[in-house]
DNA sequence: TACGTTACCGAACATATTGTTTGATTTTAT
DNA sequence: ATAAAATCAAACAATATGTTCGGTAACGTA
């Protein structure tokens, strides 16, 4: 990838989040970002064909690095110990949500986090769909999936929004209680 | 109120309805609206400032028949037997969801869903909160509110999407097993 | 029925934002 | 050094928004 291409596109994501910060994302003209960013306005739609694509790939940037499970890095906050997989899973990505919390928070502030809510969910249905062996239920695939990945991703938003008073750790054992392992 | 603004608010719902079964929310123009509900474009805004609060107003119609526990029309739908409250109540709600299917279907198809599962969590959150007695768990309350109200909608949701397969009992039924009551 | 009030109409308007195009200019990779 | 490609600035059409206005029709009430 063409440096130049680099350099734009972490402007633009800079300069996007930083304008999240203080402004709703409806209310976020593509001009601003591209003043923001000190780009062209043709660069921009060069890059992004809308700004809900912009969220999108930033979103998605988010989430590869959160779900990414390169054993290399798995070392850094891995307090599995004598946990069952899917707790000790769960505690690693709270881990890495906890570090991305600045960011996070500020799309989740406003109608933009309605759209990071929907790819959380998918890669955290994903994500269950590998430890559904642990749970025990009567329910259809689905409705387990929809179940677990709708709790888990709105108490992580409470928790991110409560200045994240609680640690990993402790919101992980909440969330396992509730389903019996 | 004015029988002139009934018929107008109820032009503009039935106009926005429809076409919320053809076209995604987002794409869908105020001046789409006025034609289809056949008014002046003056009128609309006096009625609503936005197509936003236009969906929330439809929203909140839909909630308070939903969650309205008038007792003389709890019979209607109210097959508790043995339950307990709390799935009692869930199944009641479950019964209204169904009859309001496809209005709340075609909602909930595309981004406007987002702000009806807003809304929905928010009762959602209100009465699970006269239930937390029935919940056994040593998380902090408003992780609890946020757990039930967001596995709650999340399942319904998918329920809703799956031409309703399932009969809401059932549905019932599988949550609350879940949260050993 | 007559009255004053209110809602509706519809057309025009200013405004803002979007997304595209152009051709010149700079940077990159090799 | 050179060809490719990314950027820039400026202008552009197209679209949607939200407001304003005077005139008309429907309403509630007495």
């Amino acid at each position: 990838m063409d440096r130049r291409q680099q350099k734009t596109r972490i402007a633009i994501f800079q300069a996007f989040t930083k304008l999240l910060e203080s402004k709703r994302y409806s209310n976020i003209t593509v001009q601003e970002i591209i003043d923001e960013a000190n780009i062209g306005r043709s660069t921009f739609y060069a890059h992004f064909e809308t700004k809900d694509e912009l969220l999108r790939a930033l979103c998605s940037d988010i989430f590869q690095h959160i779900f990414s499970d390169n054993p290399a890095n798995e070392g850094t906050h891995d307090f599995s110990g004598a946990d069952s997989g899917l707790k000790a899973k769960l505690t690693h990505i709270l881990h890495h949500l906890y570090d991305s919390r600045r960011e996070i928070q500020s799309i989740l502030n406003c109608e933009s986090g309605e759209l990071f809510m929907v790819h959380f969910k998918e890669y955290l249905c994903v994500l269950f769909e590998k430890y559904l062996f642990e749970i025990k239920s009567q329910a259809p695939k689905e409705f387990i999936l929809k179940y677990l990945s709708g709790s888990f991703s709105e108490t992580v938003k409470w928790w991110l929004s409560e200045k994240t008073k609680y640690q990993p750790r402790e919101i992980a054992e909440y969330f396992t209680s509730f389903i019996s392992l």
